[in-house]
DNA sequence: TTGAAATCCGATTAAATTGGTAGGGTTTCA
DNA sequence: TGAAACCCTACCAATTTAATCGGATTTCAA
């Protein structure tokens, strides 16, 4: 079980812009130097954009701000506007996708899981990570 | 994220051999009458033996049992055999991989995911699931 | 002794996913 | 009006997943 990159390279971004909050739009290009192929973290940022996550401005001088404030945004809004909900298993995702019902004890492993992660991940927002004293000055 | 069904068909299989424990050695059809393929069933049967979690009986009448107490077989056992250790990113998983150090805020929500997670599949043992009320008669 | 039942094992394959790349379109401002 | 910047869709290569195939081996029982 493994996070695509997506997920990683969405969350160095988001970071990355929550460091630049109120410097005004930071470009693809001022973004992509943390190690991220430009092209491809363009993709990642429509993504980020399309969730509501960041906002842009096009043109020159334009770029990606954060949509809004750090203690606004948890990490499950990131990965989930990455990769799409946290669905451990279709048959905890949709009812009556196997033939077992929904007593099934595996089902109900696999929905512990799921609501385990979704909430650790929902614990943990944008701003609480800006105030590690180790993370304030951490250059992404 | 989302487990493959390596895990899914591996937890099923258990789950059966656990139910049918001390009824000699069960065939792979049988397990396999669970809907998983068979012969994809009998590579990962081979992950569960290789792992120490079924014992197999060849020739004629041989077949798969489970080689330990259900209480003592947990989660994460089971998902370890078959799909490996959890790794979320590889930057959790061994030190140094990216440029960034041990400190990166980052890394330290992997870190913190990755070890709710072990923990919450190391606390479900397979004697647990059958003890479910509903669990028990559950026919996977 | 031999044949059937059963697991074991490695090679191959088809489909899906991932991690990009390519290239053009659109907006904005100096 | 042209350069800087985001927007969008299609494409592509590599990897992983989920099988399938074709045997080889073991065991027991008739």
């Amino acid at each position: 079980m493994k996070l695509s990159t997506r997920g990683k390279y969405g969350l160095y971004a988001m970071f990355y812009l929550a460091q630049h909050q109120g410097e005004g739009p930071q470009s693809l290009q001022s973004i992509a130097s943390t190690g991220v192929p430009g092209k491809y973290l363009e993709q990642l940022l429509g993504h980020l954009r399309r969730a509501g996550l960041v906002s842009t401005v096009r043109g020159v001088q334009g770029g990606y701000q954060i949509a809004k404030a750090p203690e606004d945004i948890t990490m499950l809004d990131i990965i989930d506007a990455m990769e799409g909900p946290i669905e451990l298993s279709e048959c905890t995702a949709s009812e009556g996708h196997c033939g077992r019902s929904c007593t099934c004890p595996v089902r109900k492993v696999w929905q512990r899981l799921t609501d385990s992660i979704n909430h650790e991940l929902a614990c943990v927002t944008l701003g609480s990570m800006l105030d590690d004293p180790e993370g304030e000055a951490m250059q992404i």
